[in-house]
RNA sequence: GCUCUUGUAGCUCAGGGGUAGAGCACUUCCUUGGUAAGGAAGAGGUCACGGGUUCAAAUCCCGUCAAGAGCUCCA
């Protein structure tokens, strides 16, 4: 990681543009910096930036903070913003600060018999030319580059939040401090609201969701990371891959189905194996090789070292799709009047995810890509991005998705990681800028943030907590038609190489569904919804009524079930709400007498009596235009 | 993988060195009720797992597993 230093400082400029709300966080985060100085004399700070949440402060002391301390920090930050400090700023020589590091006396209160190791470290980061100064409210002294708010009076809405364990400078490799978050406002009203966003966003979470609504469980004894639908959470999951596949059909793609599993020398070729095998599943050997290896006394080193080098074979878990792919492609002998060929699959692959990473839906360890893979031309390259891109566009509107971001990672210009030529990248990037500028929305390239295969197109959306994930992506791909040997006969009757494109709109349906959930906090539009009427009868007098309804709206396809337990509506309505039902029908004397029902919307309330082929007709329109 | 926190009934959680509690859900009965909870009775738990300390452990200690937050990683 040669540019973590560059990811943590910030230049000058940087910093100049800090905004209002920054700067009183940064500022806040001294605030809290000289609490726990006063209470932990012996805390070593590092960094302490501010952060869109809030802000945070490294920090390495002997004490171990636990959210039992917050009240405690919180007090003393509250004496130093009763005392109303000025922040003041010293500009000092190198030297001059460093003698105070030396002191201990920076991020301190006092002179220390320890040095102020972190800032030591910091000020040799700080370029030759750059100003040094030091901030101090009061006895707390500290090396930083500032801005901050005039005094610590204007500090007065913080909260401290949570503390975490963090790398110094992200480096694994470096000690891990403590770090400790808090956030801060103009004023307590914002405070306020934003901590009842975050209570908001709670019961968002897709974890919560999906256990009340009975969508999908990881379980224990099945394994980390191993996602299973339930039935509920099944009815979704089908819904979107049957949406998807209308448009993959309208788009000219073929399914295929392949295996999870495949040869060891499959991804050899394709180069998973064994570069990135420890992100994967351990290999599967075969019965008879680890037998054989038994009877010669060897170890799991020796067998490891076996498969690695090819002596042996085994079988793998497939971290991607695409070589089962390439091998249908290779199965057939293809012409340019072929071309493109769209090889699509709901495919399911497995990587091995640190379990530290493991989360909810979002971050799992088997999940099923909506993938296909393109081979074209050169020439058609441009058209299928577009078309791919076209397809994200439908899924993101047709769902109602608005809030995401597009990220197009091009080639690093000093590298030369890359595989393929510089005219083909510069064609591909070119390819991929004109396809996102078509989508009508802003766009950041990303250099250096392409595949070393190809440049990319992914598409990123916040969860409830405001963590972003890569959703659909598109992405060109020069190095398996090398490594795999991709051929297709072109009109001057020689062989070609053809270019491939991996995308997948949703990206893997257990993350999609997850963002899904919180986007809709669990009230899926009708034509998702795992149920989508209930029917609810007064009292058990009109169960007959409510049935012959139910029939009705079962044979037009509806999900729809019957309420017949002996409560009273009232009960019924409230667990029908509870599951986020959109529609309760109530069927009583009046409604049988009728012919009709009356229509309860989940969030409309009570919307009045209908006719039932009206209603009938009403909702199957609502589910076949796959409304919001 | 690392640091911290957590693990008690299907769910949400209380309790806490002397072999378990509430609400919801569930079962049965009464009630047949018009837009977010009708009533009664009952059943349900090796207090995550494995060790240790103790006369006694769900409770204290250690380890394991899992979850959460953050860091590192993500072809």
């Amino acid at each position: 990681m040669a540019d973590t230093d560059q990811k943590q400082r910030k230049t000058l400029d940087e910093r100049n543009q800090m905004s209002d709300l920054e700067r009183l966080r940064h500022s806040t985060a001294h605030v809290m910096a000289t609490a726990i100085s006063k209470l932990w004399p012996d805390a070593q700070f590092a960094y302490g930036p501010p952060t869109e949440q809030g802000f945070y402060y490294d920090v390495d002391m002997g004490h171990r903070i636990t959210p039992d301390d917050f009240e405690k920090i919180e007090a003393e930050m509250k004496k130093v913003v009763k005392e109303n400090q000025p922040f003041e700023k010293m500009v000092v020589s190198r030297d001059e600060a460093l003698t105070l590091a030396k002191k201990g006396r920076l991020a301190a209160l006092s002179d220390r018999d320890v040095e102020s190791t972190f800032k030591i470290d910091l000020l040799e980061e700080i370029p030759e030319d750059e100003e040094i100064s030091i901030y101090k409210n009061g006895d707390f002294w500290d090396l930083c580059a500032g801005p901050h708010v005039p005094r610590t009076g204007n500090c007065k809405a913080f909260k401290v939040m949570s503390v975490a364990s963090a790398f110094y400078k992200g480096d694994a490799n470096n000690p891990q401090l403590q770090r400790v978050y808090g956030t801060a406002f103009k004023n307590k009203t914002e405070l306020g609201e934003h901590l009842e966003q975050l209570e908001e966003a709670k019961l968002r979470d897709h974890r919560k969701i999906g256990k009340e609504l009975n969508l999908f469980l990881i379980d224990e004894a099945v394994g980390q990371g191993l996602v299973l639908w339930k039935p509920k959470g099944a009815i979704l999951r089908q819904q979107l891959l049957d949406f998807i596949l209308e448009h993959l059909n309208r788009q000219g793609y073929s399914q295929v189905v392949t295996p999870h599993i495949g040869k060891l020398d499959l991804f050899r070729t394709s180069g998973h194996y064994p570069y990135y095998a420890e992100s994967q599943f351990p290999p599967l050997a075969e019965r008879e090789v680890l037998k054989g290896l038994a009877e010669e006394g060897r170890s799991c080193g020796d067998l490891m070292q076996q498969l690695e080098s090819g002596e042996t074979t085994g079988f793998l878990l497939r971290p991607m799709n695409c070589p089962h792919h390439i091998r249908i492609y290779q199965s057939d002998h293809h012409s340019y009047r072929d071309l493109p060929v769209r090889l699509a699959e709901f495919g399911t692959v497995y990587r091995w995810e640190q379990s530290g990473e493991l989360g909810g839906m979002t971050r799992v360890r088997g999940f099923t890509q909506d993938d296909a893979h393109i081979f074209c031309t050169e020439d058609q390259l441009k058209d299928e991005i577009m078309g791919c891109l076209e397809l994200v566009k439908i899924v993101l509107e047709t769902l109602g998705m608005e809030d995401y971001r597009v990220r197009v990672g091009l080639r690093d210009p000093d590298s030369t990681k890359y595989v393929g030529e510089p005219e083909q990248w510069d064609k591909a990037e070119e390819a991929l800028r004109e396809a996102a500028s078509s989508l009508g929305k802003d766009f950041a390239e990303e250099p250096g943030e392409a595949a070393f295969y190809g440049p990319k197109i992914d598409f990123v959306v916040k969860d409830a907590i405001g963590r972003e994930w890569q959703l659909g992506t598109v992405q060109v791909d020069y190095n398996l038609p090398e490594r795999f040997g991709l051929e297709y006969v072109g009109k001057d009757n020689a062989s070609h190489r053809p270019v491939m494109i991996h995308r997948a709109p949703f990206g893997s349906l257990e993350r999609f569904v997850g963002v899904l959930i919180e986007h809709f906090a669990g009230k899926f539009p009708t034509w998702l919804s795992p149920e989508q009427v209930r029917i609810l009868p007064i009292s058990e007098k009109f169960v007959e009524a409510a049935d012959e309804v139910h029939k009705v709206l079962r044979d037009e396809g509806v999900r729809v079930k019957v309420d017949d337990t002996n409560e009273k509506v009232g009960a019924k309505i409230r667990l029908a709400q509870l599951e986020r039902i959109p529609y309760m029908l109530i069927i009583g004397a009046k409604e049988q007498e009728s012919n009709q029902v009356s229509v309860r919307h989940r969030d409309r309330g009570d919307v009045g009596a209908v006719g039932v082929d009206e209603f009938k007709n009403q909702v199957v329109a609502e589910i076949r235009s796959r409304s919001l």
